[in-house]
DNA sequence: CCTGCTACCTGGTCGC
DNA sequence: TGCGACCAGGTAGCAG
């Protein structure tokens, strides 16, 4: 289930692994998982390129591409998102292939990146060098601002809820107001905000919206710290799990008292997802 | 414009 | 043992 710490973890460890060698050829086993161009286009594209550089954007990662003949130059952009159940594996070409694996590609040092997805949701998408990544990527432009950065300030998140009509645990999980909270996060951040994920944004007093805004910066933070979760299918790119698990205070932990009061953790269905929440310590005003 | 609902998927679990 | 129902959830598309 990966969020922005889990793709955040994800794209330090291609960082640290996956530049400057050539991609030599590739392998598609799923089509689907191409978004664009059509899979033979797609590795012709990327066959011959060094990955410059990986960024996140909101839950996508974006990898600069440079021919590995002219390294100045630019040949676009591999776009990726792990939706549900995606991973991105750094392994020895000897290595057997995975159950679930969807592409292949074949690096110029004896191994491969490869991405795996039990699910088939997540994508992958070649932005050619003379377009933006928002034109191929459409969920690019959709997207608010990154919850670490000086945009999503205190004035920005509480003009957002004011005339809005929503619960707020909805309004965290759309990627237009914030990018990269999902629902494991967004359960969090209420808890540690105090707030019931019912009560709509426009309710919220400004010091709720204050402290809801502190939390959802801190809870990111700390589980980037940790280097994601180990909820369900998430592993680094060396295969490693995370760890933010193990401290979760309200995610899947319905029936379970809460860690601060004892008292049973509630689940209910907002936004067709699952919130889990504690009665008392967050009220519903 | 705003909101919420559903499809898209696979595999694990639960009740009968 | 088998089988159907349900659940996990990010995002696009669509209905109201």
């Amino acid at each position: 289930v990966p969020e922005l710490p889990e793709v955040e973890t994800v794209c330090r460890g291609l960082n640290q692994v996956t530049l400057g060698d050539r991609i030599q050829g590739g392998e598609v086993l799923l089509e689907r998982t191409i978004a664009f161009p059509e899979s033979q286009g797609f590795l012709a594209a990327l066959q011959g390129c060094c990955l410059v550089q990986w960024e996140r954007r909101g839950k996508y990662l974006l990898a600069q591409l440079a021919p590995a003949a002219q390294p100045a130059q630019s040949a676009g952009y591999l776009g990726v998102h792990l939706r549900m159940t995606g991973q991105l594996l750094w392994v020895d070409a000897t290595q057997a292939v995975e159950k679930h694996t969807r592409v292949r590609f074949f690096f110029g040092n004896d191994h491969e990146l490869r991405f795996l997805d039990q699910r088939t949701f997540g994508q992958l998408w070649w932005v050619p060098p003379d377009r933006q990544p928002a034109d191929i990527i459409t969920g690019l432009g959709r997207l608010g601002p990154e919850p670490f950065s000086e945009q999503f300030s205190l004035e920005y998140f509480s003009r957002q809820l004011h005339h809005r009509h929503r619960p707020i645990k909805n309004a965290l999980l759309d990627q237009a107001l914030v990018a990269g909270v999902g629902n494991i996060y967004a359960d969090e951040a209420l808890f540690l905000s105090g707030i019931h994920p019912q009560i709509h944004g426009a309710d919220l007093t400004l010091a709720q919206r204050q402290r809801l805004r502190e939390s959802v910066i801190q809870v990111l933070s700390d589980s980037i710290t940790a280097k994601g979760t180990t909820f369900r299918t998430f592993r680094t790119v060396e295969g490693i799990n995370g760890n933010y698990g193990g401290q979760a205070w309200v995610y899947d932990r319905d029936g379970q008292p809460c860690k601060v009061c004892g008292t049973p953790i509630e689940r209910m269905k907002l936004a067709g997802r699952s919130a889990h929440f504690c009665p008392q310590c967050q009220p519903r005003s």
